[in-house]
DNA sequence: TTCAACAAATTGAACATTCATTCAATCCAC
DNA sequence: GTGGATTGAATGAATGTTCAATTTGTTGAA
């Protein structure tokens, strides 16, 4: 018979080794056989739960969507409703847990490039950059102008974007923290910039 | 009798279908079969001038850098000596020419994603990287303290890349301007919140 | 000028390798 | 014993490379 929840092991295993396996050989060299060896499965369970390898693909792309949405609720949960304290929060979000690790950020970088040609994945990424820009704005627009917070929040957004990229070709380790002080410094001189321009 | 030039007329052949494959069928579907017809040339001859289809991709990306550091002479070469300008002409340079078009930017992410598993492709991009830095810093230097300076720099040079990303991902069109503009305000914020710190 | 020899340039079919998928056989908990 | 869970060898498709054959342009002697 059946074992209960077996099934969310076996993807959940199966997912993990293929962050492995693209951390280590890079998103061409991430194979089925090499998943299955990292997996300490066999090849043909892929197709048993994800139907294929694409479908193994986009559920560990969503795995690392949820994962980063999991750290900005937590992160936003835990601070202040002042809006530059949230605004923080969020940077903090972005380069906190899963996303600090040059494993995620060189599969990251794999996964928009794989993106750029598969629907679907595109689709997963263009929500959750509208997501990032949306709460950007929301908390931005309480400290200026519109014109000026829609500018910041895009700005912002690229930088995260950009230190993100750097992470993943930075061979070694990453410094996180400089990448957060960067973009928190940025964001208190645009406040400064645009104070009281309207208000 | 070899005619001459030959050789090099065949290698742009192929490196410009290389791109115009890769901006199209990505860079897993940039097979030598499809750049050999986009070419209108035979499989062969990729062996035969490139010694094979990593040594054709990594001409790609040399050309590449090499557009980029024509557009940034050429651009650094018709601006007074004014720090100031001086740096908005550094971000003009990393937003024409090749840059600004979808299929360049397209084939950085893939030369990025695959650079990070290519020793030589990672070399060229450090170098790449460290030229960028280093001439945002001399000029950074001559309007703020070092600190600052070195963070400045290191902040553009994120924003450039991640509006690049940007620039990948968004499927239509691309705006370059506004990615100036936004890297030029901030560079202009950042002079402004460190202006008179030390100097 | 003409033509034949020559060599570089180019071709593309054949080959070898890699990889995703399939599915009949096996395993294992109940 | 039963049925879902798992295996992994077989299969076929895709792709990079090779190299013998062919084409193309040049040279120099007649």
């Amino acid at each position: 018979m059946a074992r209960p929840g077996i099934e969310s092991i076996r993807r959940q295993q199966l997912i993990d080794a293929t962050l492995s396996v693209i951390e280590t050989h890079g998103f061409q060299g991430a194979t089925i056989g090499k998943i299955a060896a990292a997996s300490e499965l066999s090849v043909g369970i892929v197709s048993h739960y994800f139907g294929g390898k694409q479908g193994l693909l986009e559920a560990t792309m969503r795995y690392l969507l949820s994962c980063l949405q999991q750290d900005a609720s937590r992160l936003m949960a835990s601070r202040p409703s002042n809006p530059r304290e949230s605004l923080m929060a969020i940077v903090d979000a972005n380069f906190s847990g899963v996303q600090t690790h040059a494993q995620s950020a060189k599969t990251w970088l794999a996964f928009w490039t794989q993106a750029m040609h598969s629907p679907e994945l595109m689709r997963l990424q263009r929500v959750n950059e509208r997501r990032l820009l949306s709460n950007l704005i929301f908390h931005l627009r309480q400290l200026m102008p519109p014109g000026p917070a829609q500018a910041t929040a895009q700005t912002v957004a690229a930088m995260i974007d950009g230190f993100w990229l750097r992470a993943a070709m930075s061979e070694g380790r990453i410094e996180p923290d400089q990448a957060v002080a960067l973009c928190k410094t940025y964001i208190d001189q645009a406040i400064q910039a645009n104070n009281g321009a309207s208000k």
